[in-house]
DNA sequence: GACCTGCTGCGGTATG
C-alpha cells in the first residue's frame, strides 16, 4: 500500500481495525504532499472518494507525536450536520492517538468548548460563524487557542469561492495568522471545481502557484440518464356549476404519477428547485400513495421546514432500513452522507453544471453502481397565449446542453467580487472590537494591502472609512489621536448575535403602488426606474427605487395577464451554458437519453429556431415587443439591459436575452446602433442601476463606493457590450409569421 | 419564479 508506511502505528492500526482492504488512490496520493511538505494543498476528488481521510490519515499522523500545549488542527465547514458528520468519523481515530476532537458551532455541547480553551489541544471543527463570534467575544483568547495550529482544513472549499462567505472566511484565516504572527498551511477540499487557478488564489493569494493541486484520475462518467419532456396541458377554466371545482390535470401531476411508479422501493432524491415545487411534488406522491393504499415514503425537506423533521428525515435516508425519497431544495446538495441514494431526479432543467454535478455525487456513492439521473422536463402549451420564446422549447434544450457540459466535465468558474463592501464593513467592526482600537492604517493592512479584499483600493477604502464615520451613520468614530473606534451604531451592530454571520436572511422588497403595499419579493436582478416586472398576476412598471427601505413604487404597466415567456430568472446563467443552447439548436441530433416526447420537443425547439431564422437574426418580435436573444448568461444580458435602459429602453432581462418593452424592431435596431456607437463606458453605465446594494450592509456603504465597485465586476462585460450591439443590430429583421403544431 | 448557510453569554431553574 502505496504511502501506508509513512502513517502514523496507530493511524494504520485503526486502518486495519477498520476492515479497510487499502488506501483509495486519492488518499495515497495525498500521504506524501501532506506528509511531505509544508506546502497548501487543495484535494479534489468525487464525492465518497475519501478526501476527508486522504487530508487527515497523514495529517493526523504530523501531529500524534506533539508534545507542546496548542491547537493542531483546525478543520472549517459551511455546515453544522457536516461538523458532525466528520468529527463522528474522525473521532475515534483521534481517540486513539490521544487527541481531543472538538465539535465548536451554535448546537454543540459547551462544556468541551470550555476544556478546550482551558487547554487548547487536538482538532476542532468549526463554521465560520463560530470564529467569527470568538474574535468578537473572546478575543483575549485567540493567540493562545489559535497559536501553534498546523493545518487549517477547509471542507467543500468549492462553497467559500464565490459570494460573501467566503470572503468572509479568508478574513478570519488572515486574522488568525496576524493574532498569532503563524501562518498554518491550507487544505482544501473540494468534489467540484470549476476553476483550479480561482481556488488556489483563495487558498493562497499572495503565492497560488505554490498551491499544489491532488486531483482524482478522471474515471469515465458512469451515469444512466434520461430527459423526459411534459406538455402543460391548454389552459382551460375550471367548471364552476354544480359547486365543485375540479383541479385542472397539470404536467406536474403526469411527473408525479412517473416518480410514484419508478420510485418508490428504494432511496431517491428528487430537487425541485423551490419550496412551493417541493410541497407540491411531495403532496402528490402522498396522495398517489394513499390511493395505492401503501405507506408513504416521499417526504419534503427545505430551509422553511423545521430542524426535527429535516433531521428525522435525514436519518430515515442514512439508515436505509426503510425505502425513503427526499424531495428537496437545494438543502441536500451539500455535504453530509445520506449513505446508498440510487438515483437523482430533478425538476426543471440544471440552471448550473456545479449544482448539477454536485447533486449527481448524491446518489452511485456504491462501488461500481452508476449514477441515475432524470431530468422531468414542464414546456408549455402553443395553443392560446403562448409566444415565440415558448415555441423554441428552452427547457428541453437547456436539458440537453446541461447534459452535453456534463458529459464535458465542465464545471462553471466562481463569480468573484460579491459582497466585498459588506464584508469590508463587517471586518472592520469585528477588528476594532478585536482590538480595542485600530488606525486606519492597521485596518487597510490587515483586509486588503496583503490580505483577502485587495480589489479595496486606498481611495476605495477611505472612502468607506468616512462613509462609516458620517454623523448620520455612526458606525465609527475617530479618536483624536486618530485610533478608530465604534460608534454608536457600531456598538450596536456587534453586540447583536446577528452580526456574526455575514449574510442576512432573506431580504424582501415592499412592492407600493400609490400608499397601497402590494407585497413583498426578493429581488436578484438589476433594477431601475423603468423595469418591468410581474406580480399578484399583473405587469408593473418601477417608478421609484428605494434603496435603504427597500421599497420598490410600480404602476400597472399593461392591462392584462403575465408575460409568457421564461421570467426574469433566479440563479442567473453562465455563459457556456447559454452558448451551448444556441450549439443545440443548430445540431441536428435526436439524443438517446431523450424520450419520446422530450425528443419531439427537441424537434420543435429546433424547428421554431429555424423559422425564426435565429441563426442569423438576435431579435424576435412579438407583439409589441421585441427579444434580442444573445446567448449569453445572466450577467452579460443585465450589462446589455442596462446599456439599452440607458438609452431609453424599458427592459426586462430573461434566461434567453433581453426583452425590449413596446419597443418595434426598428426601434431596437436603433437602440443596439446607439450602444455600438457610443460604446459607452462603465462608469456611464453604473448611474442607472438603482439597486447597487445587495448584500447584508451594502446600505451603509456610500453609494460612490457602491458604483465603483459595480465597475470594477462588469468592466469586462462592458468592454464587449459595443461589439455585441453592433452584432446584434446587423441582422435584425422582423420574425416570419409562425405555423406551429401542438403535441 | 430561488435556494442555502450561521449564532454568545448569562442568569435562572431543575436534576442527579
Amino acid at each position: 500500500m502505496q504511502g501506508f508506511d509513512r502513517l502514523h502505528r496507530e493511524v494504520q492500526r485503526w486502518i486495519r481495525d477498520e476492515g479497510w482492504t487499502g488506501l483509495r488512490p486519492i488518499q495515497s496520493r495525498a500521504i506524501d504532499t501532506v506528509l511531505g511538505g509544508e506546502t497548501d494543498v487543495i484535494i479534489s476528488a468525487a464525492t465518497a472518494a475519501g478526501k476527508t481521510e486522504a487530508a487527515f490519515l497523514p495529517l493526523l499522523s504530523r501531529v500524534a507525536e506533539r508534545e507542546d500545549e496548542g491547537l493542531s488542527i483546525l478543520y472549517v465547514s459551511p455546515l453544522k450536520a457536516l461538523i458532525n458528520d466528520q468529527h463522528r468519523r474522525l473521532d475515534g481515530l483521534c481517540e486513539r492517538l490521544g487527541l481531543p476532537a472538538v465539535r465548536w458551532h451554535g448546537d454543540a455541547p459547551a462544556g468541551p468548548k470550555q476544556r478546550l480553551l482551558k487547554t487548547p489541544a487536538g482538532v476542532v471543527f468549526i463554521t465560520p460563524e463560530s470564529i467569527e463570534a470568538l474574535f468578537l467575544r473572546r478575543s483575549a483568547e485567540v493567540p493562545r487557542l489559535f497559536g501553534r495550529i498546523d493545518a487549517v482544513v477547509i471542507d467543500e472549499l468549492h462553497a467559500f469561492l464565490q459570494g460573501p462567505r467566503g470572503l468572509h472566511l479568508a478574513c478570519l484565516l488572515r486574522r488568525i495568522e496576524l493574532a498569532t504572527g503563524q501562518r498554518p498551511r491550507r487544505i482544501g477540499l473540494s468534489a467540484t471545481l470549476g476553476d483550479p487557478v480561482a481556488a488556489s488564489i483563495w487558498m493562497n493569494p499572495t503565492a497560488p502557484e505554490r498551491v499544489v493541486l491532488i486531483e482524482d484520475a478522471a474515471a469515465a462518467i458512469n451515469i444512466h440518464l434520461q430527459i423526459r419532456g411534459y406538455l402543460e396541458p391548454n389552459e382551460t377554466c375550471a367548471s364552476r356549476d354544480g359547486g365543485e371545482v375540479e383541479e385542472p390535470r397539470t404536467a406536474l401531476d403526469d411527473i408525479a404519477d412517473h416518480a410514484f411508479g419508478v420510485l418508490r422501493g428504494d432511496n431517491h432524491l428528487f430537487f425541485a428547485s423551490s419550496r412551493r415545487n417541493v410541497e407540491a411534488l411531495a403532496d402528490g406522491l402522498r396522495l398517489r400513495s394513499e390511493a395505492a393504499a401503501v405507506p408513504n415514503e416521499f417526504f419534503p425537506h427545505h430551509g422553511s421546514l423545521s430542524r426535527e423533521l429535516r433531521e428525522t428525515l435525514e436519518s430515515r435516508l442514512k439508515a436505509a432500513a426503510l425505502p425513503t425519497t427526499a424531495v428537496a431544495t437545494t438543502t441536500l446538495e451539500l455535504g453530509i452522507d445520506l449513505g446508498g441514494v440510487k438515483s437523482v431526479a430533478q425538476l426543471g432543467a440544471p440552471r448550473s453544471l456545479a449544482s448539477l454535478r454536485q447533486r449527481l455525487g448524491r446518489s452511485g456513492r456504491r462501488k461500481g453502481a452508476p449514477a441515475i439521473l432524470r431530468v422531468y422536463v414542464r414546456e408549455r402549451s402553443l395553443v392560446g397565449a403562448a409566444g415565440p420564446l415558448d415555441a423554441l422549447r428552452p427547457e428541453t434544450i437547456r436539458a440537453v446542453a446541461a447534459v452535453r457540459l456534463l458529459l464535458q466535465r465542465y464545471v462553471e468558474p466562481p463569480r468573484s467580487g460579491v459582497g466585498l463592501a459588506t464584508v469590508a464593513i463587517h471586518q472592520i467592526l469585528s477588528l476594532i472590537v478585536e482590538r480595542g482600537g485600530v488606525s486606519a492604517g492597521g485596518l487597510f493592512n490587515a483586509l486588503c494591502g496583503a490580505g483577502p479584499l485587495v480589489n479595496l483600493d486606498r481611495d476605495l477604502f477611505l472612502a468607506l472609512l468616512r462613509g462609516m464615520g458620517d454623523p448620520a451613520v455612526r458606525l465609527i468614530e475617530q479618536a483624536p489621536d486618530g485610533q478608530i473606534m465604534l460608534g454608536e451604531l457600531g456598538e450596536r451592530l456587534t453586540s447583536n448575535r446577528e452580526f456574526y454571520a455575514i449574510f442576512d436572511t432573506d431580504e424582501e422588497w415592499t412592492l407600493r403602488h400609490g400608499v397601497r403595499a402590494l407585497g413583498q419579493i426578493p429581488i436578484s436582478n438589476v433594477l431601475f426606474v423603468g423595469s418591468v416586472l410581474a406580480f399578484a398576476g399583473r405587469r408593473w412598471r418601477v417608478t421609484g427605487v428605494d434603496d435603504r427601505a427597500k421599497v420598490l413604487n410600480v404602476e400597472p404597466h399593461r392591462a392584462g395577464r403575465l408575460p409568457l415567456f421564461e421570467r426574469q430568472s433566479v440563479e442567473p446563467l453562465g455563459d457556456r451554458l447559454a452558448q451551448e443552447m444556441r450549439s443545440v439548436y443548430l445540431s441536428q441530433d435526436l439524443p438517446a437519453y431523450a424520450d419520446p416526447a422530450a425528443t419531439a420537443l427537441l424537434q420543435e425547439g429546433r424547428d421554431a429556431f429555424a423559422a425564426y431564422d435565429l441563426m442569423r437574426h438576435a431579435v424576435l418580435a412579438d407583439g409589441p415587443d421585441t427579444h434580442l436573444l444573445l446567448w449569453r448568461g445572466g450577467a452579460m444580458n443585465s450589462v446589455m439591459a442596462v446599456a439599452l435602459r440607458a438609452m431609453g429602453a424599458e427592459t426586462e432581462v430573461h434566461d434567453l436575452g433581453v426583452t425590449l418593452a413596446q419597443t418595434v424592431p426598428d426601434r431596437a435596431r436603433a437602440l443596439l446602433e446607439s450602444v455600438a456607437a457610443q460604446s459607452p463606458s462603465v462608469s456611464d453605465l453604473s448611474g442607472y442601476v438603482a439597486n447597487l446594494s445587495e448584500a447584508k450592509f451594502d446600505a451603509y456603504a456610500p453609494p460612490d463606493v457602491l458604483r465603483r465597485l459595480w465597475e470594477i465586476r462588469h468592466g469586462a462585460s462592458v468592454a464587449e457590450l459595443s461589439k455585441l450591439a453592433a452584432g446584434a443590430a446587423h441582422a435584425i429583421d422582423m420574425a416570419p409569421p409562425l405555423h406551429l403544431h401542438s403535441t
